[in-house]
DNA sequence: AATTCATGATACATATGATGTTACATGATA
DNA sequence: TATCATGTAACATCATATGTATCATGAATT
């Protein structure tokens, strides 16, 4: 199944862009996500709207961050992409009247609960200037 | 997304099984699953294989329990079917060079694997019968 | 032995949704 | 006014879980 990359993507366009000086087009973000400038916009409309980037139309625009990294954790990315539906495993909806099948989904529901509950805890706890700390010493782009 | 049902399905099915007395066949299943005597033979041939039930061919055929259920959890189920995939979300592959891009992927797989691993757990602290338990007391087909 | 029932296996159709792509309106700068 | 860049909408593409159809094989019934 084809797999929601938008969390990778925008953390990985949030890092060029702190390696930036002024603001990045869509097209120039586009070409270090190897994808199309309509795409990068209809993402990272999201973080705008969640205040984390702005982005400024016309000539010299593009987009630029709007906060430090430190003060945006991949949690709140993630919400601010509107909470992407995080499995691909789900429940089934044969027979909603069957208590079997009830019982099937209610435990399901449960481990697939505390694997999200697990999940953002994780994001909760990692910004994005984190990651730019990881990376191999020295590195800029 | 449409998500991936086979696991509560499968569920749904041992439940019925258990409920029933002799075998029940393939278009048996597919009518309290609501779908294809096909798609139950393709879902049920993992846990076959698994040792968890049998099928029989020809006149009186079909599937049984080869196990008690409460000698049967959520895991194996899940094990059974191929682990099949657990995320809708996952890592980008843009640009597999870049320092950034593998540092975002990190965390998101980091995280991912947390999730996962949560999911397991979960599912490997239940069994089949248990669910039966959880039916309203009396409960019968 | 022939008939019927049921699984096993394969191939193809359908539906869904993320991403890719194109086009154009709008706003900002030169 | 021309150019650049975003904002938005509509449509195309692609992947894949599920649905569907078909036939070979094996087992019980007659």
């Amino acid at each position: 199944m084809r797999t929601d990359n938008r969390l990778s993507r925008v953390l990985h366009a949030l890092l060029h862009l702190q390696d930036l000086d002024g603001p990045a087009t869509s097209e120039q973000i586009g070409m270090m996500l190897n994808t199309n400038a309509a795409v990068v916009r209809r993402t990272m409309g999201g973080l705008r709207e969640a205040g984390f980037v702005a982005s400024v139309k016309g000539h010299g625009g593009g987009w630029t961050l709007a906060r430090p990294l430190d003060q945006i954790t991949l949690l709140a990315l993630y919400d601010a992409l509107g909470e992407p539906s995080l499995f691909a495993v789900g429940r089934s909806e044969d027979a909603p009247g069957c208590q079997l099948e009830q019982a099937a989904n209610a435990a399901l529901s449960s481990a697939l609960d505390a694997a999200r509950a697990r999940f953002r805890q994780e994001l909760s706890e990692v910004t994005v200037a984190d990651l730019r700390d990881r990376t191999a010493p020295g590195f800029s782009v």
